[in-house]
DNA sequence: CAGGTAATGTTATACAGTAACATCCGCGAT
DNA sequence: ATCGCGGATGTTACTGTATAACATTACCTG
């Protein structure tokens, strides 16, 4: 998916959800993509400050809490950082791995392994937050 | 597992590693011990200024990041904070629920979840860091 | 146009984590 | 015993991450 087509369909998601995919929202998400990897939030601040002026945290971290809130971007909470989401459209499940040395990201189906996690934890009453499951280790090009 | 024969383990998992529960170390893991749930460093280092005097953040951090790295503790990335591991010698993988409501904490078996996800894993290459999986969202006593 | 709602701007601050260097302490070798 | 080594801890200062609280703007709708 180009970039013209992948942010329609994140303006579409947005109208679905009753939102906008506003200015300040494409721009962080374009700034997002831009990255091959995991992108932190104060390095989206620094891209924005020089796109544009002026900016503060709150106006990426409540961009980038948007973005993540409806799928179009995943936290990944172990490097304290942002990777986009290429599927946000199918139904799938995916399970991200994060490369914490190269930052690179990976995403694979992982139909099987969600069934068994979510049988697991419905077993226990809980419900797991994020829709997507995010692993950090190191990739197969940055074995130790 | 009681306190008692919990720190018992702890000495011997250090020695076995060549370390040593040191006095400091031992005083983290009870303060950790001590809360149902996850607890942030801050916490533990308040306690800690409260138990003995003096702390500074590195104090409390090399703590947990050396009883974590052994598996005593588990790092929560998702709500920045430690729990207690009571699985430390069992073989068996656990996951981990954490409740981001109450901060309670549940471990379960997952063995099979692990299978599934290991495979996965495997066949991208990709080596995971956490040899558990926490997972963060809402306990049964938390559904919204 | 009035008034409400969502989004953004602004300031200040809270919370989390680490670098760098000093000091201490236990222990084995001389 | 003491020298010297290495692991652990203390101390200072700082960088990075995130949010509270309030002001302002933009836009839609009646």
């Amino acid at each position: 998916m180009d970039t013209q087509h992948y942010l329609q369909a994140a303006e579409r998601l947005c109208a679905a959800n009753g939102g906008k995919l506003t200015e300040l929202r494409r721009q962080v998400l374009e700034l997002v993509l831009g990255y091959p990897g995991v992108v932190k939030a104060y390095q989206v601040l620094a891209d924005l400050q020089r796109d544009r002026g002026a900016a503060a945290p709150p106006t990426v971290y409540r961009a980038l809490d948007y973005l993540a809130q409806y799928g179009m971007l995943h936290r990944v909470d172990a490097l304290n950082g942002y990777i986009v989401c290429h599927h946000f459209e199918c139904s799938h499940q995916a399970l991200i791995l994060a490369c914490e040395q190269c930052g690179g990201v990976e995403e694979l189906d992982a139909d099987a392994t969600f069934q068994s996690l979510s049988q697991t934890t419905a077993r226990a009453g809980f419900v797991p937050r994020a829709q997507s499951l995010v692993l950090t280790g190191s990739c197969k090009h940055c074995q130790p």
